[in-house]
DNA sequence: TAGTTGTTTGACTGATCAATCAAATTATAA
DNA sequence: TTATAATTTGATTGATCAGTCAAACAACTA
């Protein structure tokens, strides 16, 4: 009976998580605080702690619930096509748009990765998922040698070119100082891609 | 008089600086205090008030002086070479060289960049810097640039080879997972960067 | 109805921290 | 030497915050 999550705890949760991600966009991790998500979600500091351990558990379930919808939003688009040049386009493309849709996710997912750390100080930027963990970057590493073994792709280091690919996505978000919109990025970034791999 | 920085007031502020940095690698932006770093530094906590306007001055100037550091280990490497292929090769390989042998200097970086706000909340991973700001950026444009005009290079979009390029050098630092070390990495990006280059 | 469980409030506690400041110490100059 | 300025200390202050808890409230049950 206890273990099983109630409607109404869930719902509870995640309305504080969205305001967490509302929080977290606007003041950023350091000077976030229980007292300010409550306030967001018009709701008392108590209640956060009656359905959260603690405020670090509040940002660990916030990342996990960013990184579920961003691998969500690609990964539904990616399994529309089934060539795989068609895939690594889809990839590239729906990576671009998430980040332009959902801007206000990307940046409270920047501050969590970047900020939180596991008791022994190691920076969440720095830690080995396991493999499973970072569901991207598993999903464009079988798109690539979907690639390969199809013989659609030349041969080329696998675990080099995804780490090359996430970077030039993620870059984007950062370089704002060129005028390049996420769509003209995205074409730009096909046809380097394209030319890299075959 | 006063406005011509002491020799002991500039020795004072680099100890404090380099303690900044040592602390931000061991604990994170999030948990650092004055008297953390003050201790770090085995100098009292209103030293570091004397020295430096604040917090956030502290942080200001450690972030001024890696991004310095960053820039002028590389910049000296790429102008030993004249060839604008041999510039950029020397650049990806600087570049990832600096993360393997300044590791504490890169995290620090980032704990800053990822933490920090203006007044006005905006992350300094947002802000545009003036163009001239992005020192390494501009590096990697000029030395595009010369390739193409020298006919080395093809024809291509110089600002997102450019964001490409920073992104696949920085992601490196971010994808632990694989085994890849960073002299091997750099081989791949080169040879990579290559094909879509020309 | 009354009892029970689940949910919510907000004042409170103890801890941490940035910044201050009076006093002490050291350096420099006359 | 003495006076003046620069540097350094560390205790203190006031502010913020995470987490607690007794009490109130709501939903459901029998």
């Amino acid at each position: 009976m206890s273990d099983i999550p109630s409607f109404i705890g869930k719902t509870r949760r995640e309305q504080i998580i969205t305001a967490a991600i509302e929080v977290l966009e606007e003041i950023g991790y350091i000077h976030i605080s229980l007292a300010k998500i409550a306030k967001k979600a018009k709701i008392s500091t108590g209640l956060i702690s009656y359905h959260f351990s603690g405020k670090e558990d509040v940002m660990n379930q916030t990342l996990y619930y960013l990184i579920q919808k961003e691998w969500q939003f690609i990964n539904e688009k990616v399994q529309e096509k089934k060539a795989p040049l068609d895939r690594l386009y889809m990839f590239i493309e729906a990576s671009l748009l998430y980040q332009k849709t959902h801007r206000a996710n990307q940046i409270a997912l920047i501050e969590i990765i970047f900020h939180a750390r596991s008791e022994d100080h190691i920076p969440y930027y720095l830690i080995e998922g396991n493999e499973e963990d970072d569901l991207l970057r598993q999903l464009l590493k079988a798109i690539l040698l979907q690639g390969q073994e199809s013989k659609v792709f030349a041969s080329f280091h696998i675990d080099a070119v995804t780490t090359i690919i996430q970077g030039a996505i993620s870059e984007y978000m950062f370089s704002t100082e060129t005028k390049l919109d996420a769509d003209r990025y995205a074409s730009e970034l096909k046809y380097l891609v394209h030319k890299m791999i075959t």
